[in-house]
DNA sequence: TTTTTTATATTAACAGTGTTAATTAACTTT
DNA sequence: AAAGTTAATTAACACTGTTAATATAAAAAA
């Protein structure tokens, strides 16, 4: 398929195009790897009209990392059904470490990289697709802290402990740190871990 | 000082001289924004000669973050002293927290880069700078657990948790993730859940 | 229908990146 | 003085993100 048939056929939203376009190199080659010349020439463009359509590279990781915020999202939404907040903050802690293995060029562009970050540096610009996650989190701390399930004092500070140990775990881990524990032990160290916080989570009541 | 009478001066150890600069660099624009060829102009050297001293970028990136452990090294050297293990952890905490924020660029290279260990990856290479840091962590909790201070079930893994949220507070906070709390809290918010995490450690016990 | 305007995409270019190969300059050894 | 060795250099490759100027196509106005 000629470049020229190519604009016929998928006119109207060249922006989506780009998009997946990125996602799907991104997804293959890593995030270091993609290049603004190699998403053009996947769609049969050149490089610049990316531009007319984003702002920098930045921009277009930002609107990836929604795509893993959609993911993530979704998963989470049916921790609503499971009644017992600390057992959906058990679940929650999961879902995230298995997401993170799973989908870890997004986890990265969600939570590690600064890229996507600065794309909203308009000032009052807010992060919603994080900030919604975190609510989550929020919300079922502060339940395990009314119903003495969790000695807490401040939720939002409790939330931010939660998340840190969780993203904690995946960052060293994804990053080779685990170097320093013995070898058969590396790869179930985040299981082990996980095991151990819900335990010290379980002891932390009234 | 022309590059002539520089070399004469200097001459011995250009391995040093090359690090020292890229060091200087490195702390003041920053990893990203370190190029070989800006170290090389530095020092008078043309960009090629770096590569008769160092395999690759990567290399110089991996002797930099051996100053960084030299430093965290030397200060929880100190610790050792702290005889109530426990307290000896808190203190360790504390100061973690302190150099990741005190040495921000260090701390990505020793923590979060992939660039340093990649570095080592001659399979049988071990990351040793890092072991002796995670092993003194190790040894503080092993005492706890023996003291039944900490009820983990295994030293590994609780190390590993009070390390992952170690970190995961001072890399959600220097990757920007802290823009979904409220303005005002979020510069206090790695001492809130420390404090937190305190408690929920103290909670942990026989 | 022809001309003008507008939106879209392209080429050329800039200023940089890490890195390798070939070459020159300097110092040792024979 | 000639040959050999080491150290540093220049030139070049194949990239990178990005901007300005240019061409092409479609739409609107004449």
């Amino acid at each position: 398929m000629s470049p020229i048939e190519r604009h016929k056929k998928e006119k109207g939203d060249l922006r989506r195009i780009i998009l997946s376009a990125a996602r799907e190199i991104f997804l293959e080659k890593g995030f270091d790897q993609t290049s603004m010349r190699t998403i053009a020439q996947n769609i049969g463009y050149s490089a610049t009209t990316i531009y007319l359509y984003f702002k920098d590279k930045d921009a277009i990781l930002y609107a990836l990392h929604k795509d893993g915020f959609d993911i993530l999202s979704r998963q989470m939404e049916v921790l609503i059904h499971v009644e017992d907040p600390f057992e959906r903050i058990k679940a929650m802690g999961r879902l995230y470490l298995h997401f993170a293995n799973e989908h870890h060029d997004y986890y990265d562009l969600m939570f590690v990289q600064k890229a996507p970050m600065d794309s909203l540096n308009g000032e009052h610009e807010t992060w919603k697709e994080g900030q919604s996650s975190f609510d989550a989190l929020r919300f079922s701390i502060q339940e395990c802290m009314d119903k003495k399930l969790l000695l807490f004092k401040d939720a939002d500070a409790g939330a931010y402990l939660v998340w840190s140990t969780m993203h904690g775990m995946c960052t060293l881990y994804d990053r080779g740190r685990c170097k320093v524990l013995d070898e058969e032990k590396r790869d179930l160290i985040v299981d082990l871990a996980f095991n151990e916080f819900i335990s010290l989570l379980e002891a932390f009541r009234a």
